[in-house]
DNA sequence: GCGGAGCGGAACGATCCGTTCCAGTGTTAG
DNA sequence: CTAACACTGGAACGGATCGTTCCGCTCCGC
């Protein structure tokens, strides 16, 4: 065996550890692109062979759940490394904004639904609404966020960024920001009337995780 | 013939009448909350038999090309009645609130691409891009819509909006109105620094609308 | 040199969906 | 009153799609 850990290997393996990373970002490219494409294709896009992803995932299936569990926990990170910030206004809008560009919302909504999840995601998405929850206290104290603004509005807003997508990922990413900042100055603005409607419910958005169905 | 116009008919032909509403109000419904729904669920949510939409429609293409050409239509409709308003910043705030509130940008961005436009959805396209130009030029001689706010950033409001969705229309409605409502004010801020990135441009969102591919 | 891990891609079977077709039914013209 | 017939519901068909399996090949590692 040539080394104890993963890296510097060779020949072979090192074909089948770069496959690996292939496999996984074509997966998050086409599947974020259209989450019902086909598994051919994202062996296509990964320049490798239908087997190559057999060998590795069971089924379609346990891949998409893995993709999805991949940006449950970026989600996660980017929150715990939000809230090392300080200023929680900036703790806030930070998180925001790595959330969307890392097109994590896209990887874990669009992708709800075509798997069953399973209990593990469903104690990471709870441990995602506390942290979410702990960001929007701390923009609250700070009084740089819209008194009405509850945690689960960070969904909605998160939501309505990812929605936006032209062919071109970077291009993508430079209009994601554009509405985020219109929508951060929206959350900002302390002076005006109350936002209408009943606010986002915690069921409302999170039934995705639960195991069943 | 009963009568001369469709009003005030009895038996077969009103059944008929009400068959073509149906059709028409579940088409809605079911493509806006799967583009890619089979025909026959469409059949099945208005209570009729396949055999009664394809008397009415040639095809499945066809019936989604006038259901995207009606959301079109709408878009024109509401722009028009915006502009009879005399405050500009009333008429666009407005405009965005009544697109938002019909559904119209589902109905054409998510169905756009599923089937082959024709010219004069071209031309209502751009008759459309012309009066959102419009209603922005309005805001911004008002001095109440930020600066660097372009015609084409309507666009990705709407999609924003139109991103939100969940199982009950009514609350996605509600839930819609909430994010439209921070967005507003995210426009509204005129005291803020520049927007990011590069604004919108004209093919980014309308190549859709293109009579090809 | 050999065993086998890893691979590419063809083949298969199941499912899905758009469209066609046919028999039934109530309406309306004469 | 009755004979067309417009309209309908839903079964049947054929094509396309896609997940998965399988087979033969290559080439590393011992």
């Amino acid at each position: 065996m040539p080394s104890r850990t993963d890296a510097g290997l060779s020949g072979r393996r090192q074909q089948a550890a770069h496959n690996d990373a292939a496999i996984l970002a074509a997966a998050r490219e086409v599947f974020l692109n259209d989450p019902r494409s086909p598994i051919a294709d994202v062996a296509k896009h990964a320049g490798v062979g239908i087997s190559a992803l057999y060998r590795r995932y069971p089924g379609k299936e346990e891949l998409l759940r893995k993709l999805c569990h991949d940006g449950l926990r970026r989600y996660i990170a980017e929150a715990e490394a939000a809230l090392a910030e300080p200023d929680g206004w900036a703790a806030l809008t930070g998180f925001l904004a790595g959330v969307v560009d890392a097109d994590v919302h896209s990887l874990t909504v669009r992708l709800a639904g075509t798997f069953t999840p399973t209990p593990d995601m469903g104690a990471d998405a709870a441990r995602a609404g506390e942290l979410a929850a702990a960001l929007v206290d701390r923009a609250h104290a700070d009084g740089r966020l819209r008194a009405d603004v509850v945690a689960h509005d960070l969904g909605l807003v998160l939501e309505s960024c990812a929605a936006v997508r032209v062919p071109d990922a970077g291009r993508t990413a430079e209009l994601r920001r554009r509405v985020l900042a219109v929508m951060v100055d929206g959350l900002a603005r302390t002076d005006g009337p109350d936002l209408p409607g009943p606010p986002p419910a915690p069921g409302e958005f999170s039934r995705r995780w639960d195991p069943r169905s």
